[in-house]
DNA sequence: TTTTTACGCTACGGTCTGTAGCGCTACAAA
DNA sequence: TTTGTAGCGCTACAGACCGTAGCGTAAAAA
């Protein structure tokens, strides 16, 4: 006979548990602030303040600052946005006027800067934002191409470095644009994209 | 008669001169640790260190950690590369490969992330290089369509944040883009800017 | 000489990070 | 029930950084 101590199935430990309101309310507070102040001027304190936990709390479930960040990055997710209205343009325009009003500045910002310190931030920002935001706009021109909207020999990977950049300039040259923005910038790049060579008006 | 003490040339105050040489130390050293660093990892210490100085000395000549970076800001210079190598083409590849190669993403990202705290860094930034910066690009453009080689109903400030922006999303999609790159955005744009409609090969 | 200023130094209060240890409580095993 | 473990809030601490104040000393003008 086997002893049953010898359990596979992982005994308990005793002691109490980690309150998991505790968990959520520090994972929902880092979010906010990450998204208000960046990560440089998200500080430990804030969070457990207005999580409402003591800052020991916080450091009992992440090792530093930095994993409590990994953490809340990992929470961002990318509203898939599969806007198909049939015109691509249209699409396009809405895709990019949804980065002009959305995209957290601070955040993408600070985690660039500190590329160099905590590289793992950044490239769970590319995963997780990044990533899947060109994956929307690549897909909407790859619909233009097998419409016959798109001419089909674009460089879909630079297309979308000019476009979504494009934001990021805009914001440096003299703060975040207006609504009208968007329609320009495509209006701007639409002959580097339109099949069809469509004379002006 | 008028009391000559009232004389309106400055009569020099008593007591030790500021150090100039302590002044062109610390200016210089605060111009390459930003560059370096960025606004936020500079600190007043290494400042004081690095240009051998005591830190109450700095103190002494800039109120506060923003004041000595503005006057740092301020000795950045554009390099005014007129570029004109008689083909619009290469001159803007050439032009971003420029950025490509120098421009400094911490420093720019992190004044842009202290906008909301300081915003006259981010103001002088703009006014001592991407002005400067986008000047000479919108020079080009201009140039090549009074030349007819860029279509002269061409947006641009748009074209600008296009180009300039490209840059930016290259980096936070995958790093520092290689020297290849600066052509292809071209390629890739170059539809839009062309006078006449060139047939791809 | 007397007064004013710059310099380097030390010390301080404040904020922030991350660690350590204290009572207290919650929970599981012996 | 007793015992051992672990979470929680709290306080204290070392270290980095910011910005200020005051000291003795040296330099420069009145």
């Amino acid at each position: 006979m086997f002893m049953e101590s010898t359990d596979i199935r992982e005994r308990r430990r005793p002691g109490a548990r980690k309150d998991p309101e505790a968990d959520r309310l520090i994972l929902e507070t880092a979010h906010r602030l990450l998204r208000e102040l960046g990560y440089d001027r998200l500080t430990m304190d804030a969070v457990a303040r207005e999580a409402g936990v003591a800052r020991t709390t916080v450091y009992r479930r992440y090792k530093d600052k930095a994993d409590l960040v990994s953490a809340a990055i990992d929470t961002l997710r990318m509203p898939a946005r599969r806007s198909s209205s049939g015109d691509v343009r249209r699409d396009l325009v809405a895709q990019l006027d949804s980065v002009r009003r959305n995209y957290g500045v601070s955040l993408a910002g600070t985690l660039l800067m500190e590329e160099p310190y905590n590289p793992r931030l950044l490239e769970l920002f590319r995963e997780r934002m990044v990533t899947p935001q060109r994956g929307i706009v690549a897909e909407t021109i790859r619909h233009g191409i097998e419409r016959g909207e798109i001419r089909p020999d674009v460089d879909v990977e630079r297309i979308l470095d000019l476009l979504l950049g494009a934001f990021f300039a805009a914001v440096f040259a003299g703060g975040r644009p207006g609504p009208d923005w968007p329609e320009a910038i495509i209006d701007a790049l639409w002959p580097a994209l339109a099949a069809r060579q469509a004379r002006r008006l």
